[in-house]
DNA sequence: GTGGTCTAGACCACA
DNA sequence: GTGGTCTAGACCACA
């Protein structure tokens, strides 16, 4: 069961923090292929939100490949892959690479500190499955 | 002279493009302490932008505390450090890294490419420096 | 300059009989790239269709990057291709055909017409320019 | 005997599947005038579906007059040709088209490529009748 | 019950 | 002015 929590003040719209969670629940095999998400309704009532912005999140993760709708039945994680080319997914981690970095630079943090957070981070998603 | 380059076509706004390059011409000494910045009209038309937009990013500096204006005289790189909070950074600095990381896990790219594509821009940004 | 026309008591849900007009446009070469699209409001206002429908399908249409959205300036025919790999297209160009087929099929045509019919619309779309 | 499959996956609707291979069967004879269909029950059972979903199908397919319920009998396919006008035929193939070539377009395929698997895709359908 | 679409209307961010 | 997000609430389609 997938825990969600959003922020409705933060700068980031709801629904792609929505967005990015279900995403990281996925990475982290929080949520496994196949499994089946809260309804929206279900998921709005709990994130206190309304049931578009969580269509809205789901039905982008649909687009995207991420997850897989069945009309009258629910919404499951989808087994696909990214469904970009190889252009497109190095367009894109290059413009987020590039957002994090005019975002991160000015905060004047070393470069050092920066790639240690960065490690810190992925270590963690890779869970605390590892002994 | 700082340049300032703006990419009217990515997704971060433009007066937060001119912000960062501000800021972090401060950062790396190409703007000195008490310098004089070009005019907002200036600034405006050399980048081919609303001066209204210009204006915003100084007058957010100003607030910020990392330049001062001087009635009737200009803008001018104050002498104050970093203008954030260490709670403030920490927080944007997550933040930042939270949002990199939704939109690049999703790219299907090993951990190990993340890291070494970030270690590499990294080297670029100090790049020209080495001799 | 674009003409859309939405039919809102049809199966196809509003907000794609748009996405479909203003991608048949681009293809027909009746938007040219770069060029702007009429605001959401206004297209919203001549439609006689809220603006949430108009928004969406042009958002959907910038996730397929086939406009491009600069935020408080508008929209405009982006130049990039499909952003999908090789796989994903078939995949989509097979769906898209097993739907095709299921529904003509049924109609009890031949497959001589068929054919022909499919010939008769792409060579409209190449348009009268041809003498 | 009839053999239905039903793809839970794609986005047709399950009970537009059912009811598209029942025509089928009959244009292709392999259901003939008079022929008693499985029973609801049974059907959504072997197609491991609601049979609320195979009755709608059916009931759809007796409104349409292509199959005829009789009371406590059982359900069969009914003598009448084509159940549909001529207006509505051309109608719904028009309407197929333009979607299926909205969705195709964008995927940058040459109109050569398109005709080509549309025509690959009808042979294979005449195929294994072929002696 | 579950997903999908739409309107009306508000409010924010950017140029 | 222009795009973007969100809520409240309705209604439809599917299983």
């Amino acid at each position: 069961m997938l825990e969600i929590k959003v922020n409705p003040g933060g700068s980031r719209p709801i629904y792609r923090q929505i967005m990015d969670q279900v995403r990281q629940g996925i990475s982290t095999k929080k949520l496994a292929v196949g499994e089946a998400l809260p309804s929206v309704r279900q998921l709005a009532e709990s994130l206190v939100v309304n049931h578009n912005t969580v269509a809205r999140a789901i039905s982008e993760l649909v687009r995207d490949g991420v997850l897989e709708s069945r009309h009258g039945r629910g919404v499951f994680v989808a087994k696909r892959k990214s469904p970009f080319s190889a252009a497109e997914r190095k367009r894109r981690f290059n413009q987020a690479m590039d957002e994090f970095l005019a975002e991160v630079l000015v905060l004047d943090y070393s470069h050092e500190h920066i790639q240690e957070q960065l490690a810190a981070r992925l270590v963690k998603l890779q869970g605390p499955a590892a002994t």
